[in-house]
DNA sequence: ATTAAAATATGATATTTGTCATGTTTTAGT
DNA sequence: ACTAAAACATGACAAATATCATATTTTAAT
């Protein structure tokens, strides 16, 4: 079992404000885990009492809507902190994540770390930074979806996977999605996300493999109307 | 000139979190400002360098998008903080805020309360909930934008303005918007905005005098799909 | 009170997006 | 390798929304 105050994956979330002795406290209540893909870490409406570290992998964070379908808010990768919000106050998650490959985290009971956000002024105000950062994101994507077609936040979604995730050997998009999860990033059906690809793929700023993706002229993608 | 450690206001914001020496302080640096309708408080990309506690009034934060439409993420209301942002890091604001009737405001220098944030716990503790609140509040702004229609989007606008603001003397709703706000509210064309709102008057919903608004019947506009 | 400007209103039409149907390909489990 | 299920793909059409044009009404400034 590895040890928080000697893991490098802090480096990337708030928990890098801890202290030495604060860190090996938490080491020893934490709980690691793997997670396979597909599976369901917490949903909409559960008390998670306690934050994820995720050491690898990646997930979604979605909502379900009145209409029956998923809109994915948010995708949390590793090195970020999951369920941060469950730390103040006893509110319930307000979205369900759902693990987008295998994944490894490592979860810290609320009560063993809620004492360090009350003391440790350093990690509540690292804390409070990240999340002004999230909230900042969130109205950015609030104005995207509101004012931009399909068509173009489809493309931005490709052009995000490709900036955050990378490409493999081959070239594909590292993160391979389905066509459903497109959908729900974008907020669309899942045939108009498929019709659209359809179309990039045509018009050579895509090519596919299955239901990998390859990025062919990133340019004309940063210009899609 | 009033002074911060009496003012009710505070009541409704992170400020009741400072202590009375620390809210003593921040009354002697703070300036009072009226704010006329329609006037900017600060535009996106500027530089606030500090937060503004609304005692009276209402403004919208909104961004450009890049078709040249505004689109209004939030209304911030008299009661609530705005710029808090500001306080962590040195961004700019993501933001403009603009003025929806006449406003009294007090603007508390970053210099003047940053080190309260440090200070003292509960002010930050304060700050954090809020936050996450407003992450969660956002959240939900983006599955509402992605799925659903803009008619149902605006029958919400209505019950929104009609719970947090009320009528007045005659039944209208108390804050009254031109038919272009509600437009970039919703995140649409202001004409399917103004013809919406004549189909709700039509369907007998609403009932309308001039830009000014009266719900007539509730219990449908909160069944509109 | 008059008048120009702004806001509201509505029709006609184009475009975008969703829905339903149906066929093909890929994937995962034996 | 085989097979059922899931995912992908595409056509046809319907519905929602945007755009452009043009009145009408309201507002604000003189």
């Amino acid at each position: 079992m590895g040890k928080c105050e000697q893991c490098i994956i802090k480096q990337f979330n708030s928990l890098k404000a801890l202290t030495h002795d604060e860190l090996v406290r938490i080491s020893s209540c934490k709980v690691s885990r793997t997670i396979k893909k597909g599976e369901l870490i917490f949903e909409e409406g559960e008390t998670i009492n306690g934050v994820f570290c995720i050491k690898d992998g990646i997930c979604k964070l979605s909502k379900l809507s009145a209409n029956g379908k998923d809109q994915i808010v948010k995708l949390v990768v590793k090195g970020d902190l999951l369920g941060q919000r469950s730390l103040l106050g006893d509110e319930s998650a307000n979205l369900s994540a759902v693990a987008l490959n295998d994944m490894e985290v490592c979860f810290i009971p609320k009560s063993e770390i809620i004492g360090d956000l009350q003391k440790n002024t350093n990690f509540s105000m690292d804390l409070l930074k990240r999340m002004a950062q999230d909230l900042k994101e969130s109205d950015n994507v609030i104005v995207n979806m509101a004012q931009k077609s399909v068509r173009q936040r489809l493309a931005e979604t490709l052009l995000y996977m490709n900036k955050h995730f990378g490409v493999n050997d081959e070239g594909f998009l590292e993160v391979t999605l389905s066509r459903e999860d497109y959908a729900n990033l974008v907020g669309t059906a899942t045939e108009s996300a498929i019709r659209i690809l359809s179309q990039f793929k045509k018009e050579g700023l895509i090519s596919t493999s299955g239901k990998q993706i390859k990025i062919e002229d990133i340019n004309s993608l940063k210009r899609v109307e």
